[in-house]
RNA sequence: GGUUGGGUAUCCAAGUGGCUAAAGGGCGCGGACUGUAAAUCCGUUCAUCGUAGAUGUUCGUCGGUUCGAAUCCGACCCCCACCA
């Protein structure tokens, strides 16, 4: 269940109860693709303030299998952590490896990465196996069109995901009703008009909740901003809005502006394992030189255990490339997020929002 | 002392007459990364001139053969292995 709880100037400051907790938004989601995020324990995310994390239908699917997910209690117990969790569908994967999968209207075919094993994944199964995964947000399947995409082809695709949505709502609405939400996808590529007309066509199917997907999939910084508007403003206000797989700090508060509730990127934990730590006046490598003897912390404004060591520490250990820094990269970006979405909520809440995200985003803008 | 094999740029290493400033790696330096096939990928890495390109100095040392040598010849200095 979502509930509104304030708005300033386009912000929205929110809160979502799920079966394994409350969230309050504008939030961040730590990507957890296989049942981890990425050399983080179940303990230090939890460290970093975050609220819910995201995992993925395609890749637990395939290995070890939402069956085996189930008997192991689900992925909550199954991974040791017991805050909310939400499964993408698999649908960006038809993107992502799109040369290793076939869409008909019945579903998405893989053929999968690790060892060619066909996968099937229809709009019902991919409800099913998020279920037996126990996520607390399910995605609908939905297609995750390519930029640039010509317009009648985006439309004919736009419509099928707009019949899987229907058909994973009666999936979900099949289900027992446990708290457990479902939210559908308005796609629609670079087309303001598409991306008008899928979101009031799925708000009229009354799903729990909305997500923005198809954003930042090669497309401009601006343009993939106007999409965002062009979707958000036809989504009904009492339902949590989640635009996928974005973005950076600044896109972040540019989007709250903009009406959006939630959000997930791989970005920080990404650039963690590649030696690059975001602070509030933009982002840094660690692997430069210039960090050799530096003592001071990443980032003197973000508080995580991350914050114990110099910045020449642990730019010896990613030039080491030792997995703790990795891990302490992933704690400090993580933190960096869920600060910002704490900053932000609180901003909301005062209203100033709008005054302090402009400052913000001038500050990281401005550099070192 | 003898017999083999070997000494190539910061390190490892290919190259056995011209297409070689010299393959590949590593290290170093820099960059990219947005619902994770990503602890990945890309660039650069002798010196000087901003890049293109040009010039200079290189393949243990010294000398030689040749129009031309990292590559052939001689001497010498080191290293490894085996023999004694």
């Amino acid at each position: 269940m979502f509930e509104l709880l304030k708005e300033d100037a386009g912000a929205r400051r929110g809160r979502l109860t799920l079966p394994n907790g409350v969230v309050q938004t504008p939030i961040f989601m730590p990507v957890g693709t296989q049942a981890t995020v990425k050399s983080m324990t179940a303990a230090q995310i939890h460290d970093c303030n975050a609220q819910i994390i995201l995992s993925n239908t395609y890749h637990l699917n395939i290995r070890p299998g939402s069956a085996l997910v189930e008997r192991l209690g689900g992925l909550h117990k199954f991974m040791g952590w017991n805050k909310p969790i939400l499964t993408d569908s698999g649908g960006f994967q038809a993107f992502s490896l799109s040369k290793l999968r076939k869409i008909t209207e019945d579903g998405i075919t893989f053929k999968s990465h690790l060892d060619g094993a066909k996968l099937f994944i229809s709009p019902e199964s991919c409800i099913q196996i998020q279920k037996e995964l126990g996520s607390d947000i399910r995605m609908v399947l939905d297609e995750c069109i390519p930029y640039p995409c010509e317009k009648s082809a985006c439309q004919k695709s736009v419509e099928r995901t707009i019949r899987w949505a229907q058909r994973c709502l009666k999936a979900h609405q099949d289900l027992p009703q446990d708290g457990k939400m479902t939210f559908a996808i308005v796609q629609g590529g670079v087309y303001d008009d598409i991306r008008q007309d899928c979101a009031k066509a799925l708000a009229q199917l009354d799903f729990p909740s909305y997500a923005v997907g198809g954003v930042s999939v090669g497309e401009p910084e601006e343009e993939m901003l106007k999409q965002v508007a062009a979707s958000t403003q036809f989504l009904p206000k009492n339902k949590a809005r989640y635009v996928m797989g974005v973005g950076t700090p600044r896109q972040l508060l540019r989007m709250i502006a903009l009406g959006a509730d939630m959000f997930d990127c791989v970005m920080p934990t990404r650039l963690a394992r590649h030696g690059n730590a975001f602070t509030t006046r933009g982002i840094i490598n660690l692997k430069n030189a210039k960090y050799k003897e530096d003592e001071s912390p990443i980032d003197e404004s973000v508080k995580s255990y991350a914050s114990n060591f110099s910045k020449a520490y642990i730019r010896h250990l990613v030039v080491a490339n030792e997995i703790l820094a990795c891990t302490l990269l992933s704690i400090h970006n993580t933190a960096f997020f869920l600060q910002l979405m704490q900053e932000a909520r609180t901003h909301i809440e005062i209203g100033d929002f709008h005054a302090w995200s402009k400052n913000w985003i001038a500050n990281y803008d401005s550099g070192e």
